[in-house]
DNA sequence: TTGAAAGCGCTAACAT
DNA sequence: ATGTTAGCGCTTTCAA
């Protein structure tokens, strides 16, 4: 069923058919709406793959994350598929298991398919991502490098405020467990945090890099018991609740002898136990406005690569993971 | 960057370079070299799109779940999308939202960009996965059409094993809450449920359809309660956690009061406390096998449409959410 | 407002 | 073993 079977149905040339479809105005209402009807009984839909060969636009992004079953990834996943749906494109889901090489190859590979491609979380360096930019319209999510555009989550307020959340309960000597080596989001906290903790006037050690995984919070967990620190921070949700089963082996209990705070507000940090205090992410939203900035960019090709950065906001939420010292800090 | 340039640079016509990348054995071996060579100086790769429209083949597939949120299906599309890119293909990730009419659409959106799709836990009927089925290559997981390749996880069995485990236990009267209209699933849970408890000389009263969510769990507890049933096998972890949390909202204690499975041993399953007993959905190893058996579907087009089934095992996780009954039900 | 024709980048007979 | 040529299904000038 082609262009051609409907021209023929229909007495009219290709090219008609052609407008019918994709520049209605271009053709007489009458013979556009027979067309189109005819077209809808033999069911015909224009071949999306003959389209972009002679657009060069294919109505397919591409959305690239680090790791699929990371809990914080589906809720973005799901919004900007469903977003990108509506706008009229499909989108390739991609997962770099934290590989940086297997992150450049994948965007290699998809360069030719899609029009653009949202990065979420990258690993890539700066130069790289810059780079890679220039052949391809990219918007990054939780990254920001300068010329491309972005979605950002203030995790730097979210961090801020867990550190004051901490110190306002009486905590005087914080660990931030930090994420993987690449992790913008990482470097943000790191920072945020510091300045969070000289303004309160506590202690705040930093261990870094970890894996952003429940294993990672694990491992890490001896770590932050010998920093003695009695509130401790962590990278995301997946990294608290590691650090708390591995507090717990130790005999280390939360909230009791133990504060912890993860990032995210993933289903995980919900229904763990204690339920976790954690930074909300607003992941959903981030998905959406990445498709819409991306979809914008690639529809203004006049316009030059405008690149616009959005900041989402993001608050703590208070759960059982965090409470009063019991013992006090020197 | 097109084929007529490397050709030039090599100075073979566009046909030699061509043959170089897709039919090595045409071409000789140190013509291919060097074509191969220049092309990856000039950063050639050839064209997806344009390979598309004369082979008719995209080497893209679609992945189609209901919803990409419920831990159950990220690490499907992980190992999916993992090993189709291993094969040379790319996967489009779409969630129908738990809807009938979207979930149609998407196939047929699909349908022409793809050289086959996945279809997960689908709800439509069975003639309309039938029909479709004779338009595009499909394979089912989670569900059986005649006809048709299909990725089948043995819920029978676990559910089997979770009607013994609970009769095991001393449970006299057990609830089964069933999952949505339409699924394969549910009726496959029901069906052996209803066998082993007969088995078993137990009670089973069956609570059906219900949402697959969480919030479908703490909906349906009350009714749950009202059976006297002692002991519950939910639709899947969601459900069962909603339902453990209505239980708790009406101060019934689990597993002290009421013993609960769940069904796919997701992370929430785990996180959850008390931490959930629940039959194993191997998942990871369901989507490969379905990209698998979707590949050699595509491939084979000499063959026919040789449909295959693949049974993979399940099997029952226990944990704290099940235990002897308090009161020995009547 | 519609038709004619060229061509997007590539593959696949068919020649040589 | 390599070159020639005719499309794949569509869009898009250019004419009429």
């Amino acid at each position: 069923m082609t262009i051609r079977d409907v021209a023929q149905a229909a007495g009219v040339h290709v090219s008609t058919v052609s407008r019918a479809f994709s520049a209605s105005h271009l053709v007489k209402r009458e013979t556009r709406e027979r067309v189109l009807a005819i077209a809808a009984d033999l069911g015909y839909r224009p071949n999306e793959t003959a389209r972009a060969l002679t657009t060069g636009r294919t109505r397919n992004l591409g959305l690239i994350v680090s790791d699929i079953a990371n809990p914080f990834y589906p809720p973005l996943i799901k919004a900007a598929q469903a977003y990108a749906r509506v706008r009229g494109y499909q989108v390739f889901v991609a997962d770099t298991d934290e590989d940086v090489a297997v992150e450049e190859e994948l965007i290699r590979t998809l360069a030719r398919q899609v029009d653009g491609v949202i990065l979420v979380s990258p690993r890539l360096a700066n130069d790289v991502i810059g780079r890679l930019g220039g052949e391809l319209p990219f918007v990054l999510v939780n990254r920001s490098v300068a010329g491309l555009s972005a979605v950002l989550m203030d995790v730097a307020h979210g961090a801020a405020l867990a550190v004051e959340h901490l110190a306002g309960l009486g905590h005087e000597h914080l660990a931030l467990v930090g994420g993987p080596r690449g992790s913008w989001t990482s470097a943000q906290m790191r920072r945020a945090a510091g300045r969070a903790a000289a303004d309160q006037g506590v202690r705040l050690d930093v261990l870094a890099p970890n894996p952003p995984t429940e294993h990672g919070g694990i491992v890490a967990a001896p770590a932050v018991l010998e920093t003695g620190a009695t509130g401790v921070i962590a990278y995301n949700d997946l990294v608290a609740i590691g650090l708390i089963e591995g507090f717990d082996d130790r005999g280390v209990r939360i909230p009791r002898d133990l504060s912890v705070i993860g990032v995210d507000d993933t289903v995980a940090g919900r229904l763990n136990r204690p339920r976790l205090t954690t930074v909300a992410m607003p992941t959903a939203a981030a998905g959406r406005t990445a498709v819409d900035l991306l979809i914008q960019t690639v529809e203004t090709s006049g316009g030059g690569p405008a690149t616009a950065q959005t900041v989402l906001a993001t608050s703590l939420v208070v759960r059982d993971s965090t409470a009063t010292p019991a013992h006090p800090a020197g």
